[in-house]
DNA sequence: ACGTGTGAAGTCTTTCACAGCG
DNA sequence: CGCTGTGAAAGACTTCACACGT
């Protein structure tokens, strides 16, 4: 199995694989580089590209099969199997993550869920009891658990992300709006919404216009005033 | 004001404006690129590359000025404003979103949660109420708004971004795992943890031999049966 | 004809390496 | 001296354009 793909083209294959698994339900049984280009809003050519780094999996003339596609990227990504997850941190937008419904559904199971406060430990959570943060590295490294999610206040992110690496953690989902350090051989994936808020920000123009939204000449005599 | 700075540029600001907003709490007053980059998880090259897109902030043989360099990343990047935004869907996912603090913290205010679903208009959701879907254009256009969050389910994902388009949206967080289709003066950014998880489960080896971490030759004659 | 797979070209992004300033 | 800002080189990624198979 070939290495060095570039990390890209691995963030654009989960966002093909959901394009496909629509068009499975909606019984599409083969479609063209420029189909699914359009649903994963990209372009034809790096569909192509993408896809070829791994094999030839279309038909000239015709296109690629959904099914097999989708059983090519399942393999690709490891996605044949189910995984186990633990989730640090209980607070809101740990409890948040535990009702997100679409992450069993797709194979990704919550085997433990640990926080640091008293008042949090042995509550339940959506089926899960919150463990004492103390057992977490014993609990990781007997049951092989080598993806978690951390959801903790910034100032314990890099601590908690320690010692997940020390326990064997090889992957994380990092809520917490900080940006930790790891080995080469574990791999961060960071979701904050208030940077992406603020990336976005940066194309908006700084002052609105309030009640004003264009200013064709067609409507310059008209006066808009409130 | 310059145009066409790349987007993944664009994309670290904020990284760079966490981590200074952290340094200045900590009370420094100077930081060298070379920290910043730690800091930040980049190198120290490329921070100094992304600043220098914006203009000369720091001082040879120096650093930068904490202080100067958030002033100048919230001019940037527009925040030295407050945003009004709008969140479409009050299901679990919008729930979470209206109960995540930072959003607020940081100068973005939820003015509306619209949804479809009669059984949850005119709920109560963290100080806000739930209006139905259909006021949403009218008082976007009226109030201005130009950024929203979608939060319902992949299915009304495109119709809902169309409607918040026509309506004058230009910037999009799309929680929704479906990619949707948008002008090109909108921006979108998108989270979905599902695919995020699934490109993290490439770098995983597929299976894993439990109960035995790493076969060094140096445990070989020790048992670590549970 | 149609649509894939891919060399080659083009563009974008990172990194090197160092001049120059405080 | 230390650290910035940046030409130039290198490297990564995307797009063009077309040969080829069906």
């Amino acid at each position: 199995m070939q290495r060095d793909i570039p990390e890209v083209v691995i963030k654009r294959l989960p966002i093909y694989y959901r394009s496909l698994q629509q068009m499975a339900q909606m019984g599409k049984d083969v479609v063209s580089s420029q189909e699914l280009a359009k649903s994963a809003g990209v372009t034809a050519t790096q569909v192509r590209r993408d896809l070829s780094y791994f094999g030839e999996f279309g038909k000239q003339g015709k296109g690629y099969s959904v099914e097999l596609l989708l059983s090519e990227l399942r393999r690709i990504l490891n996605l044949d199997r189910d995984w186990d997850v633990v989730l640090v941190g209980a607070g809101s937008l740990g409890r948040a993550v535990t009702r997100y419904p679409r992450l069993e559904q797709h194979g990704f199971h919550i085997r433990h869920v640990y926080d640091h406060n008293p008042n949090r430990i042995n509550t339940r959570l959506n089926g899960l009891v919150v463990e004492d943060v103390s057992l977490m590295s014993e609990q990781i490294s007997r049951e092989g658990i080598r993806i978690a999610i951390i959801a903790v206040p910034p100032s314990s992110a890099q601590e908690v992300a320690d010692e997940l690496v020390r326990s064997g953690i090889k992957a994380i989902l990092n809520y917490a709006p900080a940006t930790i350090q790891v080995p080469d051989d574990v791999r961060v994936y960071d979701i904050d919404p208030v940077a992406a808020m603020q990336s976005l920000t940066y194309y908006l123009e700084p002052y609105e216009s309030r009640r004003k939204r264009k200013l064709s000449s067609a409507s310059d005599r008209i006066d808009i005033t409130s």
